[in-house]
Order: C-alpha cells, then sequence, then structure tokens
RNA sequence: GCUCACGUAGCUCAGCGGAUAGAGCACUUGCCUCCGGAGCAAGGGGUCGCAGGUUCAAGUCCUGCCGUGAGCGCCA
C-alpha cells in the first residue's frame, strides 16, 4: 500500500508551485515550533506577504480533489499540508539524530557567561521547601545552558552574615562548640536557631551580649571570626549533605556567601555617591530607581546604607552585580529566587544600570517562581513551624520509592534497590516541582507527587527502563542499532521519530524565558509517544529484518533523547526498575 | 490605596497570535498464553473569571472590572 503522506506530497508540490509562482518547499524544520502539525501554508504565506487562509485554500484548490488521500489519513484541513512535506524529511533526520552524540541540539550561536544565582539557604537554618524550587529549577537551567556551550558560573549566595549570628554566635558560646557542632551538623538547625531567637527575645542580658558580638564580628575580632566560621562550616557541610542527597551539581566552589562580598559594601556607596545617584532620607543613604513608590505614593528608596551606618541586602546585592560584572565576566546575570522579590530585584536592576555597572546587552534576569502552598492553599512558611524539612521530604520521597519498587519489581536485589530508588524517589519530587509553569504557586501534596501515573518522572524512567529491558533481552548492545536504515511505515513510528527530532527545539524553548517546564512537557510527549509505539509496534518480533533493525533504531534513540532530557532536568534513567 | 502575579474540564495542569482548546488524575468500557500493565486503546466531561478593544485570526496581545495571592524605608 502506498504511503499516504507521499502521495499527499506529491498532489501538493505542483500546487504549490503553483501558487507561490515558482519553485516552493514550504516545509517547516519538525524542530520549530510551527511544527510538523502545524498550518504549512504559513511560512509560505509570510514570504508571499498574504493571508495564510487563502493561501491554504489556495493550494488546495490547485491540488484538485484529494478526498480520497483525506479519506486515507487521519488529518483533515488545510494544517496537514505541512505534515507531508515534514515526512520527507523525516527518516533522514532521524538517522543523522541516532549517530550524533549531542541528540541533534545545536550549540548557542552566542555563547555567554552566565552566573545563575541558586539555591541560597540560611547558615543556622533549616532548609524548607522553598530552597527545594530554587535549588532544583536552577539546577536544570545551570545545566541547560551547560549543554548548549555557556560558561555557567554557580553561585550559592548563602545568608551567612547580618544581625542574626550575634545571637547564634552567642547561643554557640553558650552551648559549648562540640555541643553546638553536633546540633548542626545532624542537621537540627531549626532547633538551634529558635533557641537562640527565643533566647534574644526573653533575655535582656543575652540581647546585649548578641548585639555586641554583631559589632565584633564586623570588626573582624578574630575570637569572633573563628566562632562564626564554626558556624558556617558545620551548616555548610549539613547543606552539602542535602545537595548530594538532591543529586544538584552545588559544591563548596559555589558558595558566594553574603559575607565574600563584605568589604566590596563601602565601595558600593562610594560609587553610587560619585554617579551623583546617593540621597540623604530620614537619615538613611539611599538611591531612589525611577518608577516605584510606596504605599503613600511617595518615591520608594533602595536603601543603601540605614540610619545607623549599616548595610543591608540591598548593598551586598549591589555589591554582587559589580563582582559578577567585573570579576567574573558575566554577561548574563540569573536570579533564582521567589516571586516575592520581584519589586527587590527591578530596584536593583535599575540602580546597576544608573550606576552604569551594566553594559547595553547585558541580561539581568529575575527567574521567579510561585510559592510553595498547603493543602489549605495558604503559604508554607517556616516560622510557623508547618514547614517540612527538606531533608526528611525527600528521604520519605526515595522510602516511597523503595517500597512501589518492592511490589512491582519484586526480583530486584535489595542494594540495586536502594540505588534506584534514589533516582526515582528524588526524581519525582524535582519532576514535581519543575513540571509546571515556575510562575505559578505550587501545592505541596505528598500523594500527587509521589503516585507515579500520569506526567511524572517515573513514568519517564520507566519508558527508559522498558526500552534497556528490550536491549537486554535481546543481548543487543545499544550502539550497533545506530547505523539502521529508518522505515516509518506505522503512523506510531512516524510520530515517534517526529518527536525525536524536536529534542532540539524543546531544549531551544525550555531556555528561552528559563522554562523548564517546557522540558518536561517535551518529555512526557515523547514518552507517551514512545509507549504508544511499543504497546502497537513489536520490536523483537516484528514482521521482518528491516523493520525491525528499524524499531531497534527508534528505541534506542529514544532511551537516549530520554535520559538526555532527564539528566539536564537532573533526574536520573535508571536501567531497571 | 498603589504595584506585581495568577484565574483554562470535578481536581492538578499544558497551550510562548493560527486547525474543531489538549493532557494527567478521578469516572465508564475494552486489552495480560503477547518485547516489563508504573502501561495501551476508547468514552463522557469546557461560557478559557467578566466586559470591551486591536487583528484576516485572541485562551494567547491591550484596557477596565471581579476573584485569589504577594509586595510596598532602614529584616534578608
Amino acid at each position: 500500500m502506498a504511503d499516504p503522506f507521499l502521495t499527499v506530497a506529491s498532489r501538493l508540490a505542483p500546487a504549490y508551485s503553483a501558487v507561490a509562482g515558482g519553485p516552493s518547499d514550504p516545509v517547516v524544520r519538525p524542530s520549530d515550533r510551527a511544527d510538523a502539525q502545524s498550518n504549512g501554508a504559513l511560512p509560505l504565506a509570510k514570504a508571499l506577504g498574504r493571508q495564510p487562509r487563502e493561501v491554504a485554500e489556495q493550494v488546495l484548490a490547485a491540488a484538485g480533489d484529494l478526498s480520497d488521500i483525506l479519506a486515507s489519513t487521519e488529518v483533515a484541513g488545510p494544517g496537514f499540508i505541512n505534515l507531508v512535506f515534514a515526512d520527507r524529511f523525516v527518516a533522514a533526520g532521524l538517522s543523522s539524530l541516532a549517530t550524533d552524540a549531542r541528540l541533534g541540539v545545536a550549540p548557542a550561536p552566542d555563547p555567554r557567561t552566565v552566573t545563575v544565582d541558586y539555591s541560597a539557604p540560611n547558615v543556622a537554618k533549616e532548609m524548607h521547601v522553598g530552597h527545594l524550587r530554587s535549588t532544583v529549577i536552577g539546577d536544570a537551567i545551570v545545566r541547560m545552558l551547560a549543554f548548549v556551550g555557556h560558561r555557567v558560573v554557580r553561585e550559592n549566595h548563602v545568608g551567612d552574615w547580618g544581625t542574626p549570628f550575634g545571637m547564634l554566635i552567642e547561643h554557640l558560646v553558650d552551648l559549648g562548640e562540640k555541643e553546638a557542632a553536633h546540633e548542626l551538623g545532624v542537621g537540627d538547625l531549626d532547633g538551634f536557631y529558635k533557641e537562640a531567637r527565643r533566647k534574644f527575645d526573653s533575655d535582656e542580658t543575652f540581647a546585649t551580649r548578641a548585639r555586641n558580638r554583631v559589632v565584633m564580628l564586623q570588626q573582624g575580632d578574630t575570637e569572633t571570626l573563628r566562632l562564626w566560621r564554626t558556624l558556617v562550616a558545620e551548616s555548610t557541610s549539613y547543606f552539602n549533605k542535602v545537595y548530594r542527597q538532591l543529586d544538584v551539581l552545588l559544591t563548596d566552589e559555589d558558595l558566594a556567601g553574603e559575607s565574600k562580598y563584605n568589604d566590596l559594601l563601602a565601595p558600593v556607596v562610594e560609587r553610587l555617591r560619585g554617579a551623583g545617584l546617593l540621597v540623604e532620607s530620614d537619615g538613611a543613604e539611599v538611591v531612589f530607581p525611577a518608577g516605584f513608590t510606596n504605599r503613600d505614593n511617595e518615591p520608594l528608596p533602595l536603601i543603601i546604607r540605614k540610619g545607623d551606618g549599616g548595610y543591608n541586602y540591598a548593598t551586598t546585592d549591589l555589591a554582587c552585580v559589580i563582582d559578577r560584572v567585573e570579576n567574573v565576566g558575566a554577561t548574563s546575570m540569573l536570579y533564582v529566587v521567589g516571586a516575592p522579590q520581584a519589586q527587590h530585584l527591578e530596584m536593583v536592576e535599575s540602580v546597576s544600570r544608573s550606576a552604569g555597572w551594566l553594559a547595553e546587552g547585558t541580561e539581568f534576569v529575575h527567574v521567579a517562581f510561585g510559592s510553595v502552598l498547603g493543602s489549605d492553599r495558604k503559604m508554607l512558611k517556616s516560622r510557623s513551624g508547618e514547614s517540612v524539612k527538606l531533608s526528611a521530604l525527600l528521604d520519605e520521597a526515595v522510602e516511597r520509592a523503595a517500597s512501589a519498587i518492592a511490589e512491582k519489581n519484586p526480583a530486584m536485589p535489595a542494594d540495586e534497590r536502594a540505588q534506584v530508588a534514589r533516582m526515582v524517589g528524588i526524581g519525582a519530587v524535582k519532576y514535581a516541582d519543575l513540571s509546571s509553569d515556575r510562575i505559578k504557586d505550587y501545592v505541596f501534596d505528598w500523594d500527587r507527587m509521589l503516585s507515579f501515573e500520569g506526567n511524572t518522572a517515573p513514568y519517564l524512567q520507566y519508558a527508559h527502563a522498558r526500552i534497556c529491558s528490550i536491549f537486554r533481552r535481546a543481548g543487543l548492545e545499544r550502539e550497533t542499532v545506530r547505523a539502521a536504515r529508518p522505515v516509518l511505515g506505522d503512523p506510531r513510528e512516524r510520530a515517534l521519530a517526529l518527536m525525536l527530532m524536536r529534542f532540539d527545539g524543546a531544549v531551544r524553548e525550555a531556555l528561552d524565558g528559563y522554562h523548564p517546564h517546557r522540558l518536561c512537557t517535551y518529555l512526557w510527549d515523547l514518552a507517551s509517544a514512545f509507549t504508544s509505539f511499543y504497546e502497537n509496534c513489536p520490536v523483537l518480533r516484528a514482521e521482518d529484518d528491516v523493520v525491525r533493525a528499524s524499531r531497534l533504531l527508534l528505541c534506542d534513540t529514544t532511551a537516549r533523547v530520554l535520559a538526555q532530557g532527564l539528566g539536564l532536568l537532573g533526574i536520573g534513567a535508571p536501567e531497571q526498575m
């Protein structure tokens, strides 16, 4: 039976040429946004400067009666035009994709130096679900940027400086360093912080000591700095445990805490003064960026130096901008920070631009994300005590995954199960966070997060594991099938091949505006296309060797794209689960 | 009060100016002598918050309103 798509293609080619007034190839590359199923007349209409609908109708009229073909395809209407043209390229495209180590993803034409500011937990404070979002989204963006060839500088702007450290250090002294180190080391950061806070609020003697200690810290007192380093070291080693548990890229090399910028704060003030931006207001030194007003409709300042002479986080953020531009060489700065910080970051950008610190083309992007909500749809706040400890959450995810695996695959040895459970459990949590648009609020829901159905990481991982299983069963090395010639007779084979070729576009779309969920959506579509293919097109028992080889090629390429795509999200792809 | 974000099926969400608005969950019905059923195939379920505007074309862009949430001078 003749391929209906090729039949339509051959019938429409002269019609297109007639309408275009000469040879015309209106094919849109399948990786384009307007993919194979969009309106094929659109590019031609744009080229001709005419109305798409009119052009489509003209093409159809020139093609004559197509009812016989339409009856034999699942598509109808003017939009199908492009589908048939794109199909000519599918086999060739799949062949080149299969032998390409980068799976068709083109390097960025304009490699930049990008700083990514993310995670940013506070020393001596527990990491909670809010840090999960920043850490996971930032990690995915870092991996995608690096994959397409940008120079990426990870910056973990930990809260390791400022007034709370007076009370934290005094509490450390009270406890004794050993005991304090133990508490922090085992991750009882909340207990430590809360106790320090309680004493600060209730004990005037302690509060006085704490305030004195802040002064000593800022003056660089040796003993105070030593105690401070103890706090920081114990906390960061705990953060590192969580990062390893989460399987993110952050290491001590990426630490760029607030303390790092301490010596740059005074120069920030001087440079702003030199630029004529600094104004005295209510005893503080401030800058008034244009267009910001407060609740009384008066100009809203960015406070650079407080009335008591101290600096605050705006000053630190400005010092960061200078450091990133002048020392790191950033041409793009990303801030993976919650949406409530939007106005603050806008003001920081505005002041930085006014001061001339940002070159014309330098990107300053707030990669904002919504709040984590409880089941009551109210914000989950750490202060209220109802927040979930991140490390406990991750442990539970892995436990749940382990019991699911034990149930579904009892033959798997316990040690391997533990390893796979990490990939599945952590992957489920990360994917749940990454798979919806980051700007929206996020309802924290154990059941949905860990139910391994629908658009979840385990579904994608399962598709990958099934492919690995086929190769195990056949006793075939994956690399050996990549030279096969694709034959795409079944619509499910064609759909899968088209989907594979869109990987490049999916990565680009995810990076355009920094939306990891677009990659998730693509991977879900790909896995769906695969399982549909898998259920309907026998691979090892294909009707002949040519089809079998082609289907093995499809399987291998699918597995590679899934593993690579999940990898860009920071999620593992086990071979069995 | 001002500013920002969000509002799409019972629930959770895609849809970045282009076909008759799509998925998952839940619900209904088929499919395990068959490469892994964590699956597949099919069905019911919609005033895209409301009203204007721009456009050949609006869930998508603009304006106003309604609802929800957040932010708004010395915390970070």
